[in-house]
RNA sequence: GCGCCUGUAGCUCAGCAGGAUAGAGCAACGGACUUCUAAUCCGUAGGCCAGAGGUUCGAAUCCUCUCAGGCGCGCCA
């Protein structure tokens, strides 16, 4: 796999401020230079400061000072290393700009390479491989098995399975898994409301309790669960019959849960159940294995962790009183199996209201000598459903709720992707059901796929297959708009690896904008299709770049690149 | 009370280990289709980056404090 242009230029360029820096230095002009990474290179806002710049001037002046002689100002330095930068074919020019700015000017060279990297191998461009061999495990959503998917778990699921697109294309290998919560007391009510929900369809007169779900959905199993099993089940005992009204609904809403995720797209890996910890004794041989090490005390009749000694603000109970283990602890049990299924690394993505579980996750893990960097934790903020311009709050348990199949359903599957993953993980997004329903055709995931779109029909109308010709390529002669657009594809894989490093599609969001509005601007300006077959092949090289580029992108986000709009 | 997240244009939000004149979309206003898709383009307007200190050549960005909003602080999951 060739590098990626901007790195390989970056590390040019250092290797060249680096010699000028060595001659400087035996020139008696500047201190001896240390590390050639430490030179950064940078890329300026304005197009006036070139393609690329260093602010080494200004780190070399602090140290012309602690070296004894008198100073330099950040102008001289620069100044000083401008007139000793080598030459270079990638080179149009070096300036002194500003405070004490090395700006770079560079010739076409460098961005013809990336429409030939484009042209070789389309599918790949982007790829890159700083997770090489990295065996990553992402569990995301991991919701309980007693309703409908709610908004949040599909932003985390847009999200997980993205971050699993992006480290895929990293280089990682990597595991999707769903955690299915189908132990305790969340479930033991589903099968008591469904209980209560299907004798009160046989008729009888029931008193719903103040602690089960109400929603809809279950009326509704109910009524499935009334005509699979007619009234045979009231033949059961109590406890028997809602045993089986738990075991029963757990599989339905699971088996929906995962239908709605299919349906967005979202497939996993790997299912692992809960009450499978608790089944193979997994779960008890936690407190074994933590009693054996010391981690453990008892008070009031309960077993805690010492969870404090290990960066927690209390200390947990994994063994209650009334001997039953705590969600923690199987908790516990379910990161130690992912341990040992071999994962360098472990993502979880959690909702907002699991922050403050992080903690104790984290100390347990130490405790039980892993490092607790191998466990990296992700928030999926809240989401503000907004409809008719007001908050629109859910509750579960009053069942008035807008379900991911709902907003799926309104909004659509590339639209609610790019919603959700256009903004940092981190922010509390506000989103607009009104908006993004009435006003799809202004929604910017449509901006970005109209350029694949336009892209796709300008080759549909020649009547050949189109293969980018380098000879073509490199000898074009590049118009201004035409390097820009090229620059920006350069910096598609850097983009890649600061959204997968960041955790943050977003990044990948905001680029895909600039680069279709590059691109649009650019097709309103210009024509591709023209009588002058070495110009007509020129702009479609470019073409055929950026619709792989953003084809490329809108796959790492799950979402569709249409051939027609 | 403690912890986490957030505070940038009218609205929703970007701003990459600190960098040169703070950006985008939407909304507003004015223009562009005989031409490869007008789901497009071009232009105008819009800001005490919540506030106060600090760090330094340089702060929206880093540190401290204050203010405001959200979420969490169970022998629940």
């Amino acid at each position: 796999m060739n590098q990626p242009v901007v790195r390989e230029v970056k590390k040019k360029l250092q290797r060249l401020i680096y010699q000028a820096w060595e001659k400087a230095f035996a020139e008696g002009l500047l201190p001896q230079p240390g590390a050639r990474d430490e030179i950064m290179i940078e890329v300026p806002k304005e197009r006036a400061h070139g393609n690329f710049a260093s602010n080494i001037a200004f780190q070399l002046t602090a140290r012309t000072r602690a070296g004894g002689q008198s100073g330099r100002a950040p102008r001289d330095v620069a100044e000083i290393l401008r007139e000793r930068v080598p030459a270079h074919p990638y080179l149009a020019g070096v300036e002194t700009a500003g405070a004490g700015f090395l700006n770079f000017r560079l010739t076409p060279l460098w961005l013809q390479e990336v429409l030939l990297n484009l042209a070789e191998a389309p599918d790949d461009y982007g790829r890159i491989d700083d997770l090489k061999g990295e065996k990553i495990q992402l569990e995301f959503i991991s919701a309980n098995p007693v309703g409908p998917m709610n908004v949040v778990n599909a932003r985390a699921g847009a999200l997980g399975d993205s971050l699993a697109r992006f480290f895929v294309f990293c280089g990682a290998e990597v595991e999707k898994e769903y955690y299915v919560n189908d132990y305790g007391v969340q479930v033991t009510v589903l099968g008591e409301s469904l209980e209560v929900r299907y004798r009160e369809l046989t008729g009888e007169e029931v008193t719903f309790p103040d602690y089960g779900y109400q929603g809809e959905y279950l009326i509704d199993l109910a009524r499935e669960l009334l005509a699979e099993k007619g009234r045979s089940l009231l033949e059961l005992p109590k406890e028997e019959r809602i045993a089986f009204c738990k075991e029963w609904g757990c599989r339905r809403i699971l088996k929906s849960q995962r239908q709605d995720l299919e349906d967005f797209g979202i497939f996993y890996d790997h299912w692992f159940s809960e009450r499978t910890l608790h089944e193979s004794g997994a779960v008890d041989a936690v407190v074994q294995r933590m009693e054996k090490n010391n981690l453990l005390y008892e008070k009031d009749g309960a077993l805690w962790f010492w969870a404090t000694a290990f960066g927690d603000e209390k200390d947990r109970v994994v063994r209650t009183a009334d001997g039953r283990t705590t969600y923690f602890t199987a908790d516990i049990a379910y990161h130690l199996d992912k341990l040992a299924r071999g994962f360098t690394h472990l993502i979880n993505i959690w909702g907002p209201d699991h922050h403050g579980y992080i903690a104790r996750m984290k100390a347990a893990l130490e405790a039980l000598g892993y490092g607790r960097e191998k466990l990296e934790i992700l928030i999926a903020q809240q989401i503000n459903l907004i409809k008719d311009g007001k908050p629109y709050k859910m509750s579960k348990r009053r069942g008035e709720f807008i379900t991911m199949r709902d907003l799926l359903e309104e909004v659509g599957n590339d639209a609610a992707r790019w919603y959700f993953l256009m903004r940092s993980p981190d922010s509390h997004l506000d989103f607009d059901l009104d908006l993004a329903k009435e006003e799809t055709a202004e929604n910017p995931v449509f901006y970005v796929q109209y350029a694949h779109a336009r892209i796709a029909s300008l080759f549909r109308q020649l009547d050949r297959e189109f293969r980018p010709d380098p000879t073509v390529i490199n000898e074009a002669a590049w118009e201004d708009d035409e390097l820009e657009i090229m620059e920006k594809m350069a910096f598609f894989p850097e983009t890649i690896a600061l959204a997968a490093g960041e955790r943050e599609p977003h990044r990948l969001t905001a680029y895909l904008l600039e680069l279709a509005t590059l691109f649009h601007s650019y097709y309103n300006r210009k024509r591709f299709l023209t009588e002058d077959e070495r110009l007509t092949h020129i702009r479609l090289s470019l073409a055929f770049a950026v619709g792989t580029v953003v084809r490329n992108g809108l796959r790492l986000l799950g979402i569709t690149a249409p051939e027609k709009m």
